[in-house]
DNA sequence: ACTAAATAGTTAAACAATTGAACTATTTCG
DNA sequence: CGAAATAGTTCAATTGTTTAACTATTTAGT
């Protein structure tokens, strides 16, 4: 491997744990009760319109049965609503409530401020730069999901 | 705000989230028995060659008491050991043991071939700037936290 | 020099996220 | 039709986390 790869891959492990760590650290002040990972999933739902368990769990790359608790919670807490939705009966649809519509609104406001905080100290041709890396990795990484 | 940043703000919310999840669920196909987290922190206590749970608590961003509970599981598998050092008898000093290095060498190099595998679709010249770009943000991160 | 405040770390109780296996209910298909 | 696949839940166990109370030690003000 060369050198200047190894390297590479040194300073990304480390800086995208450092950025994740911290970021969720302080997106947390912004989120009320509602936790990092639960916000994410009413994200997810509210920009969706509606979903199911299965695809959560897909998305976010982890079991049915974590999803299952997750929105036991969130509807525990009023955000969202289960509900039969058509033909197929196995399946269950998840939709944000008022409540959690209006919770999320507010909140986006919050953490786009402070994305934002954080993203007018670069330049607007390199944060384009650097989201449109991001998101070709996020492609490759679904790729190599895919061929495991 | 302005319209772009706007866009700025919702693509790296949802770009960065994805990336972090689908990483850490392929990563931890290589770690054993061994956590993600727990990965970061061998990890780390490793380039530093020793360090406190004060240090970590700082670094990872968490409680003291969130790391004495992982540096508990990490001793009870053997791959670190605490240790007094120092003036400072307050002090604990956690250094790898024999069995955690070998572990994690061994380990780096699965890391360092699935990032490796992630990195060589991109460009030198790209990857050089999303890593640039990555480490400011950490920075900027950082003072962020200070400053609130 | 003495005491009060600060610091390093642990403990305990509680909760959230996660996995894996076993399970129910429903749908698909040979 | 009947077997296999799919959607979702339940349960037990593990991990990571917070908060508050605690011990032991060091630092600093007077």
């Amino acid at each position: 491997m060369e050198r200047s790869i190894q390297q590479f891959i040194e300073r990304y492990l480390s800086v995208s744990f450092l950025v994740n760590k911290r970021g969720a650290a302080l997106m947390k002040c912004e989120l009320d009760d509602v936790t990092h990972d639960q916000y994410y999933v009413l994200r997810y739902i509210y920009k969706r319109g509606m979903c199911t368990s299965t695809e959560l769990a897909d998305v976010f790359a982890v079991n049915k049965s974590a999803i299952t608790a997750m929105t036991n919670r969130l509807v525990e807490k009023g955000m969202i609503e289960r509900g039969k939705d058509g033909d197929d009966r196995r399946v269950i649809s998840l939709t944000l409530t008022e409540k959690g519509k209006i919770w999320l609104i507010e909140t986006e406001q919050k953490v786009y401020e402070l994305v934002q905080t954080m993203m007018t100290k670069l330049s607007y041709e390199e944060i384009e730069q650097f989201i449109q890396t991001y998101e070709k990795l996020a492609i490759i990484l679904q790729e190599m999901e895919e061929n495991k």
